[in-house]
DNA sequence: TGCGATT
């Protein structure tokens, strides 16, 4: 995790108040009291929750009585590890309106670029406080997707003007710019899902069984095997196999994608894709499979099936873009 | 006829 400008820094006025970000899932305020109290007297102490449905936005402020139990708190606890976070603690900025929605969602990055990289390139806009790129979990390498949380907002708005659809230094595609979602707003959205479904469940029995609940709307045939002959490996992507599923109806959600893959075999995840604005289903979607042969049943059963009023192209992802 | 990604 690099310095940010923020942190080497610093601010003479508030010695004593703490940010601590990345917190896991799961720990409540009075573990993080507990915690931050083993290093000195506490002030105050607050866990930033999700306002609908109370859970844990992973990160919360601490304000210490002695201003060197601050300074001790960030040498000591910054960079410890709690389960599978890393915590981050560092000095929090005073709260103001100006330094609200500064938080930018970049994608389209090379995948070559690094975080020292990404910042360089932004930070002729403002003073950067965060930033990220987002990696594979198995392979680590980067999904060309990343985060800058810049000092201002108006910074944010520069960065968009100056950032976005150009191509950075060395590139041969142009990034995407724009300001980030609020993460309540996932938060709230995974945890409802939740209560409806059970993603990973799989029903008993052999994948031909499987296919049988599926009829056929239309006989264009895919041949899961053989179709695949003298292509590049389409929707492998390392941690399992890549599908497309297009026409989509603009109120599908992910459980749909659960319910009608998963009978094939292993699902690991589902994506709906929606329109920012309207948050309507833009009509396609992707679902990852963990075993070839399961996602190649899945494909031969479910491209051509009807769902409602619509019916359904499926096949392994392509890595065909928007140009042209 | 359309192939993303939201710490």
């Amino acid at each position: 995790m690099l310095p940010t400008l923020w942190e080497q820094f610093g601010d003479e006025d508030s010695k004593t108040n703490l940010i601590v970000n990345y917190l896991p899932q799961n720990m409540t305020q009075e573990e993080l009291k507990s915690l931050f109290g083993s290093i000195g007297e506490i002030e105050s102490c607050k866990l930033v929750r999700d306002k609908i449905t109370g859970q844990s936005l992973g990160y919360g402020f601490v304000n210490y009585v002695d201003p060197k139990d601050a300074e001790k708190a960030i040498n000591t606890l910054n960079g410890l590890r709690l389960q599978t976070k890393t915590i981050k603690v560092s000095y929090a900025r005073p709260s103001s309106a100006s330094i609200r929605d500064a938080n930018l969602y970049v994608s389209g990055l090379p995948k070559t670029m690094t975080q020292k990289e990404l910042e360089q390139l932004f930070s002729q806009y403002g003073r950067i406080i965060t930033s990220r790129i987002l990696v594979d979990q198995v392979t680590g390498v980067s999904r060309g997707v990343g985060f800058i949380r810049f000092d201002r907002r108006v910074e944010a708005e520069e960065a968009i003007k100056g950032l976005n659809c150009q191509k950075p230094p060395g590139a041969t595609e142009p990034i995407t710019v724009k300001f980030a979602n609020n993460p309540s707003q996932k938060t709230s959205q995974a945890l409802l899902s939740q209560l409806y479904q059970s993603p990973n469940r799989r029903y008993p029995g052999p994948l031909a069984q499987q296919a049988q609940r599926f009829s056929r709307f239309s006989p264009m045939a895919i041949d899961g095997v053989t179709s695949l002959a003298g292509i590049n490996i389409p929707g492998h992507a390392g941690t399992g196999w890549c599908i497309f599923v297009y026409n989509l109806a603009p109120d599908a959600d992910e459980s749909i994608l659960w319910q009608m893959f998963g009978p094939f075999g292993a699902v690991t995840n589902v994506k709906v894709i929606r329109d920012f604005n309207t948050n309507k289903c833009k009509g396609f979607g992707f679902v990852t499979m963990t075993n070839y042969d399961e996602a190649a049943v899945a494909i031969a059963s479910l491209n051509g099936y009807r769902l409602g009023d619509r019916v359904l192209q499926v096949s392994f992802k392509t890595n065909k873009t928007h140009k042209a």
